[in-house]
DNA sequence: AGTATAAGTTGCACAGTGCAACCGAAGGGG
DNA sequence: CCCCTTCGGTTGCACTGTGCAACTTATACT
């Protein structure tokens, strides 16, 4: 997924950055307060959209197929998670074969995982239902201020 | 919290709005991705912050003082929360004497929600910690883009 | 070879959550 | 005026997600 966006002032040689001041704290305020309001719902809409994948099952299986399949140890790295927790989400993805697991040729001691056929399917569909569920929550959007929103968010997480 | 804002195109009169497209798709997306992303890491970064204020008994805390107190339902109503979360979530702050409770003068049957004196103070030292977290994760952000973003952002979740 | 390191699993504890059952106080017809 | 409903709140129960620590096994390095 890569967006190739002009308009945003990305170029941080602009003269007003960092400029203190009420408005700007002000606007950082309000970033954090609606991406916490965000986050805390974002959970539990997303535990009654597919009961077999929550939030975070949806996110590493996804991960896998993004990234052609890769380690739990890839998976915690990339998420931010303990190992234990992989190691018990991915367990959940087998038992209900949506991953499947083989050995890593470069290394004995670790398992690559990749999603299996269901696996696929299961994703795609999730995938379109939270799709949906966000192209309805943004259809009265003009399509710049989508790319820009898109943008700053990417930026955002990019610098975390 | 109110930004007034110019540039931002909520007028949803302009004629290239919705336009169904493989570039619109891929800005949703993006968008989802990016929003489920934050949303992960926001829980486990807000954890580790403040040890006795979690991401959602400071956002009640903030939201008691931003309403000037308020009932538990009217929290849990706030927050899509079930009512048992909210009394047992309350019962922490008030065991840690951040909030106080007061009958509701109009409703002998509910209670008024406030911060105490310490309550404000633990709120205060909080949302300092995480606005400079925040400031700093957006430190090489152009103004415009930073008021844009919140602007987005409060755009969306009013929508939900 | 022997030791350090890395991948993964498992036991344990704990926070957050929803649902259902319950209690007590208002409030609204009969 | 009394009963029955409704509403605010609490508690019991179950379940998920999470981290830490201990352990196992396999690799890597000296």
């Amino acid at each position: 997924m890569q967006l190739i966006l002009g308009g945003v002032t990305g170029d941080s040689d602009s003269g007003r950055r960092a400029a203190a001041g009420p408005a700007r704290d002000e606007a950082v305020d309000a970033i954090h307060r609606e991406l916490t309001a965000f986050a805390r719902r974002a959970r539990a809409r997303t535990a009654r959209l597919h009961p077999d994948l929550s939030l975070v099952t949806y996110s590493m299986l996804d991960h896998l197929k993004e990234s052609g399949g890769c380690r739990a140890t890839d998976l915690a790295a990339h998420f931010l998670l303990d190992k234990s927790t992989v190691s018990r989400q991915t367990a959940a993805l087998e038992r209900l074969g949506l991953v499947v697991r083989e050995p890593d040729p470069d290394d004995q001691r670790g398992q690559l995982l990749r999603p299996s056929e269901r696996g696929l399917r299961v994703l795609a569909d999730a995938h379109e239902q939270r799709r949906a569920s966000f192209a309805e929550r943004l259809a009265g959007w003009d399509d710049d201020d989508l790319e820009r929103l898109a943008e700053y968010l990417r930026r955002y997480n990019a610098a975390g």
